[in-house]
DNA sequence: GCCTTCATGTAATGAGTTACATGATTCT
DNA sequence: AGAATCATGTAACTCATTACATGAAGGC
């Protein structure tokens, strides 16, 4: 008997209800706002999804108020901790290989949740690994690209560039995460 | 009555059957040496599409022949066919916007297939496409980052930084695929 | 009164994951 | 002979997608 990782999307949406309660269609709305379309607002992925997270105990739905009777979900404290303790799961190496979704879904709530030193910790981890895996698909580029047809090389350049820019990315954003000046708190207030 | 498309693994698999017949295991083994993990090599996965992809007249299962009674698959007439149309469907929109994964598949499948010209209008497509979506990305950056936390205006900066690598990479390959003389033959023989 | 949008869902379908099952073959 | 690996699958489960259903509010 094993407990189910919930989805990413239920974690996002368990990170949108950290803003304040919204009900699912504010929920679905602030989705699919969001200019990078990655993860999904229809109401067949929506709804099931938060009545996951309720029976995990870490949302509650208040009572209907809003002008239509809408019902608003907030995280419980549960919820709340559980969601921390997903922002602050070790990076692992599998977790950089495929497109990194997830990584960056957790970063963009850090900024809201935990202390800086934390979120400069993550970016040193996801540069190292996000390194490492780079260093290996380049090792397979260079013993097996003169053996592939031109697109398909090229198909591979495109990942390389890809991993490489991701370490840029994190390399920046650590350097502005740094320069922003310690003036302002972590989470407290 | 719709017909439902095949998704991106069973394209993956009638491409790679395109190179001569394989097994079922051939097929997982060439899939799980890929260095780039994108499309899954387990078995619950690969079999099934293996079926579906018999089940429409695509692909054939050849007498057992091998060393253990392994029978291969190969590419029927009509599941060429369907494979080509698949790589010159035109590039949408909504392909790039998200990880734009069965674009960079088709694009490495077109090598040995498509007339340089067809690869080459193929890249084109893919620029303007990924730099009209980077556009309206970087329009919702302008609008929105300010009311951000650092860390979420850093993500959407990594998305950014994401097409912009993609819209180089294309040029890159376009220029590329140009240089590299117009001596060898599009796949007549 | 009617139509559109708001708001919340359900149903059917289908793909992929993990884990297990099964027999054959090769290694030692 | 026994173990590992080859090779092909199946079963249970979860999640997402598309399409449809339902009803209430508000504009005209």
């Amino acid at each position: 008997m094993r407990t189910i990782d919930p989805s990413d999307l239920d974690f996002l949406l368990l990170g949108l209800l950290g803003g304040g309660p919204r009900s699912g269609y504010d929920l679905r709305k602030q989705i699919a706002e969001s200019p990078l379309r990655v993860y999904s607002d229809s109401p067949g992925a929506i709804y099931p999804a938060l009545r996951r997270l309720a029976r995990r105990g870490w949302i509650a739905e208040g009572p209907p108020e809003g002008p239509r009777g809408r019902r608003a979900f907030c995280q419980t404290p549960r919820g709340q901790s559980a969601f921390v303790s997903w922002l602050r799961r070790p990076v692992e190496q599998t977790d950089v290989m495929g497109s990194g979704e997830a990584l960056l879904l957790r970063f963009a709530f850090m900024g809201a949740v935990l202390p800086r030193a934390e979120i400069r910790q993550f970016l040193e981890r996801f540069e190292e690994a996000t390194a490492a895996y780079l260093a290996s698909v380049r090792r397979h580029y260079e013993s097996r690209a003169a053996a592939l047809p031109a697109t398909g090389r090229l198909a591979l350049e495109y990942g390389i560039a890809d991993f490489e820019s991701r370490v840029r990315w994190a390399r920046k954003a650590r350097k502005e995460l740094d320069e922003e000046g310690p003036e302002d708190r972590k989470g407290g207030d």
